[in-house]
DNA sequence: TTACAAATAGTCAACTTGACCATAATTTAT
DNA sequence: ATAAATTATGGTCAAGTTGACTATTTGTAA
């Protein structure tokens, strides 16, 4: 995280950092900034930084994503605490990780506040982070793995309008494996998640497939009768 | 949490909170404790307090629990970070909450540090707490309910030595609900999560029940090849 | 020796899964 | 016009899992 710091702040012993993956060309990408001042100038580094007095912890992750990529209005979800005593270089800083998964095409980046730039990078391609940023990056891919085989976190990522295709590419990006196409489509198809939208996709140079869009509406009412999103 | 600090702790802007949850009788209790000082003196309210210059905030937790509670050695895992603006009174506190599942029996509670009490409260029965605890509590349970059906956490809490009818009256504090005793055990028994010792259940007036043990490290061997855990 | 309580075993139809193969609808190349 | 290529979508089938039960076994206690 940046180093600067405003008396609005509360303290310089937490701060917050971001994991934002980002889905591109059938890729998996993590957003990162250069530090364009304090202790690790120009260094890649999560985006993040310190709480104001008067913002809920919600809202400062919020604020320091935009202000440092440019990337606004997205969902973002804590990931969990990192508070190891020598995990930030001569003093105690304790940290909380936040993530969130979107679709890259739809956000431009403009580095702002104490970023000279903000890039995406594929999820290996990661440069050596400051901190324990790459512990951090490393926790939060696992967890994302873990996460969208038992909630339908996936759809918020993809345009409304979605092909089976598509968000099969989406999972097969995020776990790292193969899946088989009919038995992917019966599996998702069956949960009645999915509305079929009277529509087709446009402009391919093959067989037109349907698109669907996520039904949040049956989503909660299904939660709410115990059904549980399993892949 | 404790208002008391001393000059140790890394500021009065970040605290600690622990959610125990603890079976006994076949019910599900939350461990509490009665503050003796501070703004809250005489309430009873989630165990916690401020975190140390030197230790890191997975240590602060058990530290804080043992001192206050007499629980101690359990394994502690985070639950998330409360930071609403206005959680706390008068100034801005941001805590992080843990939360653990033990065996209420094999603890034994003693009040100290800036507690003047520490009781079990049957889940339902606790009583208005200071702050957001409340909150934070019923936050807790609902993730506890969640994570007892992905992950084989309620082995922990049961003696080494068990039988199907004890994991079962578990499932079914955690849950609330009943469950069909051959299905279930059909289930468990299933996934080889469970090894049977060559022993049965002493002193019962009905015929004794087989003793299993969780075994780990096939749990490990499992999880690693691809298996996940649901019930 | 009989009543009980709880453990354990088994049945069965409905459903889900994983591994496939087959066909349909398009577009581009020949 | 026809074929080749490419992707969507539809099916099959055996194996495994689930939920709702019924049945049997093994022990204690009256």
């Amino acid at each position: 995280m940046p180093s600067v710091r405003s008396t609005n702040d509360i303290i310089d012993a937490l701060s917050i950092d971001c994991l934002i993956f980002g889905f591109r060309n059938s890729e998996l990408d993590i957003l990162l900034i250069k530090h364009a001042e304090g202790i690790s100038k120009g260094r890649w580094a999560l985006p993040g930084g310190w709480i104001q007095y008067n913002e809920s912890v919600d809202n400062a992750a919020n604020r320091l994503l935009t202000s440092l990529t440019g990337v606004s209005n997205i969902y973002l979800e804590q990931l969990r605490v990192f508070g190891d005593v020598n995990r930030y270089p001569g003093k105690r800083v304790i940290t909380i990780a936040y993530y969130a998964l979107i679709n890259a095409d739809n956000y431009s980046l403009s580095a702002g506040f104490t970023a000279s730039d903000a890039q995406w990078f594929k999820i290996h391609e990661a440069p050596r982070l400051p901190y324990d940023h790459n512990n951090i990056l490393k926790y939060g891919f696992q967890y994302l793995k873990h996460k969208v085989r038992h909630e339908p976190l996936g759809f918020n990522l993809l345009p409304k309008k979605f092909t089976l295709h598509q968000i099969q590419k989406l999972y097969e990006a995020i776990l790292e494996t193969e899946l088989d196409k009919p038995n992917f489509r019966r599996k998702l198809l069956n949960m009645n998640l999915l509305a079929p939208c009277d529509e087709k996709q446009q402009d391919v140079s093959h067989r037109a497939a349907n698109l669907y869009r996520f039904d949040k509406k049956i989503y909660k009412q299904l939660t709410e009768s115990g059904f549980t999103f399993e892949l």
